[in-house]
DNA sequence: TTTTGACTTGTCTGTATTTGGCTAATTTAA
DNA sequence: TTAAATTAGCCAAATACAGACAAGTCAAAA
């Protein structure tokens, strides 16, 4: 998972533990390894926390957590490259 | 809304009113309105029923509703674009 | 101008999914 | 082999959502 990785990265290279997050966060230990391993999701605040405390660009990680969201819909799908491609038509308007 | 707008314009075309496709898909006529405005997305069996009720590709009709459950995640995300990009790349892969 | 029929709006509720906590098991490091 | 860290599994609380129902709008017909 794409957001999961990447939180896993930071961790590692920043020297935190699971635990030392899921306090952060006000979640269980369980809970934070669950969303590294994309077992489970996190919530949009959860990921805007993270970036703080990882000191990376909040949308850096909300585009890891968008995409994540995006692909437990379409994974299982084989129409899923139409449908984005729908979509995608659609948004150019913004 | 992607799929509510095809299937208004097949109920048109076949000449079926709203409260007989309700009906058909054992639901009030209320909530067969609202799927065809995209105010409650439909479920994907009722899809499959209307793809058979109205002879077109059950894959043209998925399509449009899984393009309707992406948009939904992504309409308010200023990231939306690069989440999806992120997506693309990885679905190369089926 | 009433009536009738098609469709829409708003609200409520039961059900299903999600979220998080807890405990136990497993893995990893010392 | 311990101790610490991580993961697995299960249960309860919270939340989201399909669907029902009642009441509304808007046409066109009577």
């Amino acid at each position: 998972m794409f957001l999961g990785k990447r939180l896993k990265e930071l961790r590692e290279q920043k020297e935190f533990l699971q635990r030392q997050l899921a306090a952060k966060l006000e979640i269980d230990t369980p809970m934070y390894s669950k969303i590294e391993r994309g077992e489970r999701n996190a919530k949009r605040e959860q990921v805007q926390k993270l970036s703080k405390i990882f000191e990376v660009e909040e949308s850096e990680l909300l585009t890891l957590w968008l995409a994540g969201k995006i692909y437990d819909l379409i994974k299982d799908e084989s129409i899923a490259k139409s449908a984005i491609a729908i979509v995608q038509s659609h948004i150019h308007e913004f």
